[in-house]
DNA sequence: ATTTTACGGTTACCCGGATCACAGAAATGG
DNA sequence: CCATTTCTGTGATCCGGGTAACCGTAAAAT
């Protein structure tokens, strides 16, 4: 589950295994920030990586906790580009480490190479946009159904008739994912309790009714019927 | 100053050239619009294009205006994704059509071709992710300030003492671009102007003075001061 | 030249959600 | 084991900005 099983990642794999070096993240560890100028992007092997912007004032907003085979730090593959995020283990991470003229030396002989990791950031890129599009149109109740949909999907395992979210995570820490306050991710995660469509305790969240949360996160803010206009 | 002078497109041109067939649009045309399944991308010869995406209930939000050189319609280059934005011409425009398969074949032999694609693939990528900061982190006014200097940047002509942006747009348009509604825009557009910080007609603006504006675009929308925390 | 449509300007009102301010409960660490 | 920190729960309050409802004016259509 933890790779939605429609990437073929394998020989990926292969081909990074020939050329890159692993490197590795304990729990916590700041893998770049912001600012910083290297020419290494990664793809993970093993563990999440979270990847998040900070502001000046400290409020903190969640691009994306990445799992294995997800590419991150591509932006140092082109260009002068500074980076521009954090990037933060989660847990013990391994990563392939792509050194940028490697990768070019690599890619002449190697096409399929550039087109694998292309696949991988289109995906990325999808969800960026994807983000993007929900930010604007969606109020805060359906992107955190969304989020907790998604978060389902990926790190979710049925046990005791319902998905439990195999992820140590926080209200705060959704909030950040879904760009809102801890306070309304926490009443609006009881309402969604109350209403029997998940079950949660500390760090912890499972969804007992996947198919009504669904519903949730597809209904418009407001409006139940536009016919014309 | 159509394309900000750091991108050496003119190899990649040649390289297109050499394979792909070029496609005219007129104004008003949709290259192509959401759920539609083709193989095919796009790097502007001439003219612009906008993307956006479209609500359910009508609202847009525009992601990018797009002008030469840049690529467009890259999802279509790897897996089954189907298209999720609309892409409409704005002016008479040509673009290099690049055809999955071909483009995958002729990699083979040009690998430079990829990287050079990957370049501009991914300073879209930068510019989505910047967006997506700045409407969880930025207020109305903010946003619109930086959209205003970055026209400025791309589509600017100083004249008569002033930067007039060379783009014939709507409050509407701008709305669209920054997330927000018509009526808003219209008052903070009216605001900077008595400021003197842009002066205006209709489907027409100008920054009269970009050091002030670049001001109100840094500046954060609450706080003027966070010693600690 | 007149009608029609689209854009720009402006107000009053309302609501989602941010802020602020606590308090209890569960982990963590000396 | 107690003390401190970290999370969660819940109110009161406030505000940016969306919604609705106009009107004047410039442009486009016939």
């Amino acid at each position: 589950m933890e790779n939605g099983g429609s990437t073929p990642i394998r020989e990926l794999e292969e081909e990074l295994a020939a050329f890159c070096p692993v490197v590795s993240f304990r729990e916590g560890d700041l893998i770049y920030s912001p600012y910083q100028q290297d020419t290494v992007a990664y793809v993970i092997q093993r563990g999440r990586v979270k990847l998040y912007h900070l502001d000046e004032s400290g409020k903190k907003l969640t691009l994306a906790i990445l799992g294995e085979g997800s590419l991150f730090g591509e932006m140092a593959l082109v260009g002068e580009e500074l980076r521009q995020t954090n990037a933060e283990a989660l847990e013990e991470t391994a990563c392939w480490a792509i050194e940028r003229e490697q990768l070019l030396a690599r890619a002449k002989s190697h096409p399929d190479l550039l087109v694998q990791l292309l696949e991988l950031l289109l995906q990325r890129m999808s969800e960026t946009q994807q983000r993007l599009k929900e930010l604007v149109f969606k109020d805060l109740e359906t992107r955190l159904a969304r989020m907790l949909l998604q978060l389902m999907n990926k790190y979710g395992r049925k046990r005791h008739g319902r998905w439990e979210i195999e992820l140590k995570i926080t209200h705060q820490e959704l909030a950040e994912l879904v760009g809102g306050t801890r306070e309304n991710v926490t009443m609006i995660l009881n309402r969604f309790e109350e209403e029997g469509l998940i079950a949660k305790q500390r760090f912890q969240i499972a969804i007992t009714d996947p198919e009504q949360l669904s519903k949730r996160a597809a209904l418009d803010s407001l409006k139940e019927r536009v016919s014309e206009n």
